[in-house]
DNA sequence: AGCTAAATCGAGAATGATTCCTGATTTAGG
DNA sequence: CCTAAATCAGGAATCATTCTCGATTTAGCT
């Protein structure tokens, strides 16, 4: 049976590629389509839990029972070189992933470990003062409040 | 010979100890002083350079020739509950830690991985505006900006 | 100064997350 | 269809971190 050609839909602007993901610029890589990389970005897409590989592993077994954790790591390694996921390291060490294309800062919690996502603008004068006073070129900001989310905040008092 | 009395000193404000070192508040656990953990809190204090536990290790075996890896582990956590060092997991995964015990915030360079301390305030108004949207109440805040160091950047171009 | 209990140490084993290796399978592109 | 490159599953290897245990050191007492 012969599949329609359906056309190639880019993860990502590949300017966002991150410097360590580098491949020769005479001749880029060639990225095959698989089924196990679409589903885990949908289900980084779906989520605003930033879940751990082994939490992605769990939600896909049942789909792809044959699906073996190194080939998370081996997709989640992808899609952050391309920039269409981000990675989170965590307080306790295992990192997490965020599959949020906008640019947007965390609150985490002290007790349950949660990560949740907020809209707060950073105000664009902080960046101006550090290129001014650091000459440090900033592209990227990431602001993480710490303190007690609503439920542990509760369940102290 | 007498050991002339002294006064012992803490390391930082007891009230500062991280949730998850919390210890029973009708017998508080005893600290001794050990010329280990003493040695460690001045080489993190000497630097701005945020070392792993490997680093500190390396500078400290010419002093300790049969410390133990797990000693650094071990007393670098008596310091993160005591709230005197700051944990900072970083972009690779390996934890980082950080001496310096005025709040402030860093920059982390994409080629070199250094982390470097800035001091630039956070309006107070980011706080205030996120108890008032989300309910939240945060009593930290990290910022952390990436981009290109000036070295690394100087290199690039 | 000596005594005891608790704290800490060093060495190494155990754990857990992540990466690497290998041979089999799948995809893209003629 | 054919081929080369990419990707897969499975499992071994690596690396950071934690744990265990017997030996040593410290604090606080007398």
């Amino acid at each position: 049976m012969r599949r329609v050609s359906s056309p190639r839909i880019p993860h990502a602007d590949p300017s966002a590629q991150r410097a360590e993901c580098a491949e020769p610029a005479d001749r880029p890589r060639r990225r095959n389509r698989t089924v196990q990389r679409e589903r885990l970005l949908e289900m980084l897409r779906s989520t605003d839990t930033h879940p751990t590989a082994a939490d992605l592993f769990e939600g896909l077994r049942g789909e792809f029972p044959r699906l073996s954790l190194g080939t998370v790591y081996r997709n989640l390694e992808v899609l952050v070189c391309e920039g269409t996921v981000e990675q989170v390291p965590s307080q306790s060490g295992v990192m997490r992933y965020d599959g949020n294309p906008q640019p947007h800062h965390h609150f985490v919690c002290d007790a349950c470990g949660d990560i949740r996502d907020l809209d707060i603008q950073l105000p664009s004068a902080l960046t101006t003062r550090l290129q001014r006073r650091y000459k440090l070129r900033a592209d990227r900001v990431r602001v993480d409040f710490f303190g007690l989310c609503e439920t542990c905040s509760d369940r102290d008092s």
